[in-house]
DNA sequence: TGAAATGTTGGGGCG
DNA sequence: ACGCCCCAACATTTC
């Protein structure tokens, strides 16, 4: 067979990169492989430092023990293992590729800046001896940088975003996962019980309970979700009680499903073509976004993409951040999906716009506190969309919600938990409350709290702010960077 | 993927 | 019958 230009005559399995792309079905690396080569080695590095600053939290570090020995079940049953090395990941990819001489490593296109530069990294190390680094989408629909605007640049906008997406690109087929493979045999691997991504106290019965992390029970979910959520999905996502959300997004995050998957099984579902169907497209679609504006702009995460909100006032209070953390707001909407969060490792979407926006505005503390706090808290915490939507809440990013769009968290909880079903749930201290004073105590007369069981201040706090003083107080900072801008 | 303030309209009570 | 006022309901504007 003749030689391809670029390829060096090295002799050794071809190395399988995961990332967060934990699966083998429709995993275009793999398939790579295992069709070039025949004889993969798969492997997963885990990089202690925490790559950028944003080292994972403890919710994504008990996700990702579970996900990965189910990958290393899966790969195993095609006859290859995972092997698991711990390091700087571009270096000991390096290494791996060294050791095992390796003609080719391949690997999916994430969008973080960090992995970036480690695919910028390992592409140059590999070329200098010869080697090759293949870039796979893997946990995308499309490649990042796939649509671009008219003139050139990109997208900062979500709707002309869709647009030009669904115009421009086409999503492809899923691939199968390979049926055989042949494993390479390396005598260190590292065992992942020895990296400790479990807690040390077990805290995570809830988790256990409510998650099944790994590429079957992502399916299982996903199929779930089609037959009985898709339809009602477009108005169910927002109904908080019933809970009308996917819940794929930590399935998402680590690559157990990939969103080429999950767009095709709409199309396989029993209602394929209604308001449901598109709006969860349209959710796919968002996921998109964020990993374009991520990719364009790697600063999001620490920085508001609109500079003049660099000025802006933020208040410094540890004992209130500690609060609205620990669900201790005295707003039950906002505390009650914060224990969410802090119990399952997730947060219904409409709540967690709810808890944001207090956070930002009612409090005025800095979106970056509750991007970091969601970021340690979350299963599905994702670097891209945690902090373009924390940026969306605050009005400082792309396509921002106008910063004066403030919630209600009164009108919010009565208009998607109206019964307060979702609060009882979560704060039961309040669970005996009226439902009409269940989103808001601090106005109950003194019986009905009595009848509850309820002493404000005591059996539950009192709210940290004055609901119409904080919006006042947030509009106020507003004008004072907006008249300066102006 | 808001909320509150302000403006407008129209029905009905009432002198 | 008429004008006036009130106010709910809805629309528009502003933050």
């Amino acid at each position: 067979m003749a030689r391809q230009p670029g390829v060096s005559a090295a002799s050794g399995p071809a190395i399988v990169w995961y990332r967060r792309d934990l699966r083998v079905n429709d995993h275009a690396p793999l398939r790579a492989a295992a069709k070039a080569h025949g004889f993969v080695l798969p492997v997963f590095v885990l990089d202690d430092e925490g790559p950028g600053g944003w080292k994972a939290g403890a919710a994504s570090q008990w996700w990702l023990h579970h996900s990965l020995e189910r990958l290393a079940e899966g790969l195993r049953a095609r006859g290859a293992d995972l092997l698991l090395r711990r390091g700087p990941r571009a270096s000991t990819i390096l290494t791996l590729a060294r050791e095992v001489d390796a003609a080719e490593v391949h690997t999916g296109i994430m969008p973080e800046p960090w992995e970036k530069a480690d695919d910028a990294e390992v592409a140059a190390g590999l070329a200098a001896e010869g080697r090759r680094l293949v870039q796979h989408r893997t946990s995308l629909l499309h490649d990042p940088d796939a649509v671009r605007t008219q003139a050139g640049k990109p997208f900062t906008v979500f709707t002309p975003f869709a647009r030009a997406f669904a115009k421009a690109t086409h999503v492809p087929e899923p691939v199968l996962a390979p049926r055989r493979l042949k494993g390479a045999k390396l005598s260190t691997p590292d065992r992942l019980d020895a990296w400790r991504l479990l807690p040390a106290v077990p805290w995570d019965a809830a988790f256990s309970r409510r998650w099944e992390p790994g590429e079957a029970g992502a399916k299982r979910r996903a199929q779930a979700f089609m037959n009985d959520g898709l339809a009602g999905y477009a108005t169910g996502r927002n109904d908080i009680p019933s809970d009308g959300s996917s819940s794929m997004s930590p399935h998402l995050h680590w690559g157990e499903i990939s969103p080429v998957q999950l767009w095709h099984a709409v199309a396989q579902a029993p209602q394929p073509h209604g308001a449901g169907a598109e709006a969860y497209r349209r959710e796919l679609v968002w996921r998109e976004f964020t990993a374009h504006v991520l990719w364009h702009h790697p600063e999001t995460p620490d920085a508001p993409l609109r500079a003049e909100f660099k000025k802006f006032e933020r208040r410094h209070d540890p004992g209130q951040l500690r609060a609205w953390q620990k669900g201790k707001t005295g707003v039950p909407i906002v505390d009650a999906g914060m224990r969410q969060l802090w119990s399952i490792g997730w947060m219904h979407n409409r709540v967690r716009m709810i808890t944001a926006s207090f956070l930002v505005k009612h409090l005025l503390l800095p979106w970056e506190e509750g991007e970091a706090w969601f970021w340690d808290t979350l299963v599905d915490a994702d670097l891209a969309n945690n902090a373009v939507n924390w940026q969306w809440v605050a009005g400082c990013g792309a396509d921002a919600a106008p910063f004066f769009r403030i919630f209600n968290p009164v009108l919010q909880g009565q208009k998607f938990d109206p019964e307060g079903t979702y609060v009882r749930h979560w704060v039961p201290e309040l669970a005996k409350l009226e439902s009409r004073y269940i989103h808001e105590p601090w106005s109950a007369p003194v019986k009905a709290l009595e009848a509850a069981g309820v002493k404000l201040g005591e059996t539950y706090p009192r709210p940290q702010v004055d609901l119409s003083e904080g919006r006042a107080r947030a509009l106020a900072a507003l004008r004072a960077i907006t008249r300066k801008a102006a």
